[in-house]
DNA sequence: TAGATTATTATGTCTATACATAAAGGATCC
DNA sequence: GGATCCTTTATGTATAGACATAATAATCTA
């Protein structure tokens, strides 16, 4: 038989959210150290601090050295979140995947980009994407020249801006905003919505080892979802 | 002097971060198992298995058991979100935070509710959030009976239900849903928005240790923003 | 040859130990 | 009283070694 489980950081996590919640720790409240709760779960130290790292990034607790572990008191839960590929997205519906450039110009750096860049040229890019041949998303798109500059002599006709970009500079820094918006005309005509519909606009800026690099408007109708779980 | 760094977790992280980024290893390809980077980098394998795990949690790199690590081909990158509670939302802004009771009965589990449970009762509020006396987010609130009994006998008036449950049950599982919806008429003018105007949608469902908690559907004006950083 | 069995391998995790480091708390000095 | 230094403490991280486990590859068997 020998069942003797021994004790892994899942076990102490779970452990800690039990105590939590039979309120034996309350939000506010210093709790053990690590190496004493390792000494009482029965664990090495490494253990109990993988749990407690994990959920303090997770919002749970809170740590500092010297003062120690406590329970959240005023918690900001930490979801996460998956950023899939337009394609991906599609695709993932069952639908067919496809992509049709707009617009496509080489620009000065209009004022809009000031926050991310003082000067030098963009690539400035409208795209659709589609679902089934339905318009699924509408995207505006500035790519940095001085931060890529072999976007100048890539046509964007074929290839989506998104896809160029994940093959030409993988894995950039992003930030995203979500916001709900009212379509202006163009972006309602495009997407088959009417006028003043409500649109999930999702933006997102991206850098490469702190080089801007592009910055993105994408425009969903407002049936689009977005989920967390955490 | 001895400046000696040695090798941590965090330089294994960005070296293969940039090994990525020079086209070292380009995506769908094969990476040096643990112990072979970790002999080349200098460290310990435990500290490369470190740096991998987290990249891999970020959806950057896809690992198996025995097949090893790869760059992911089709990268599903993972924002963190983070969930604020709205006081704290509101707070944050330098705004003075308030809180308002609009309706308050005790129903049947409504079959909105269906995916979540499937008889039973609920607590079914609505609510206003206020920043500086203006209104910030309509809230639609339903507490399962059989999940949270002690709501039964809890009113509401002054604590807001989610600052409540916060109190009664901290930590719970969730799962969120953003989306872009046209306001009802009630909700647009609680919020005194014309009517039909963008709101943006947060809906929330809550469990702990596998039983439903309770459910919520946060309407923000459309001016709300979320915002992730990765 | 198809199907079951076994070996191999890379990741997943735990342990004990060590040292680094941030920060609280106390001691000291003016 | 208040600024400065020192000590203590809890977390943060690195390491070597061990065993567990999933999944592939190789082997054997009917």
């Amino acid at each position: 038989m020998t069942v003797s489980e021994r004790t892994g950081y899942r076990d102490v996590r779970e452990e800690i959210l039990r105590r939590i919640r039979e309120k034996s720790w309350t939000p506010g409240m210093v709790m053990p150290n690590e190496t004493d709760l390792a000494a009482e779960l029965g664990c090495a130290r490494a253990t109990v601090n993988r749990a407690m790292r994990e959920l303090a990034e997770e919002g749970v607790l809170e740590r500092k050295r010297k003062a120690g572990t406590r329970v959240a008191a005023a918690p900001v839960r930490r979801a996460q979140l998956k950023i899939p590929l337009v394609r991906g997205e599609v695709e993932e519906t069952g639908a067919a995947y496809g992509y049709r450039r707009l617009s496509h110009k080489i620009i000065a750096a209009p004022p809009e980009l000031k926050r991310y860049m003082k000067a030098g040229e963009v690539v400035r890019l409208t795209c659709l994407h589609l679902a089934d041949d339905r318009p699924y998303q509408v995207e505006d798109r500035w790519i940095s020249l001085p931060g890529v500059p072999a976007a100048r002599s890539e046509g964007f006709t074929v290839v989506s801006p998104n896809e160029w970009l994940m093959k030409e500079i993988p894995f950039t820094d992003v930030e995203v905003t979500f916001s709900a918006q009212t379509a202006k005309d163009d972006v309602a005509d495009l997407l088959a919505q009417p006028k003043g519909a409500p649109i999930f606009v999702t933006e997102r800026a991206t850098w490469a080892e702190g080089v801007f690099i592009t910055a993105a408007r994408l425009h969903h109708p407002q049936t689009y979802r977005m989920t967390a779980r955490y």
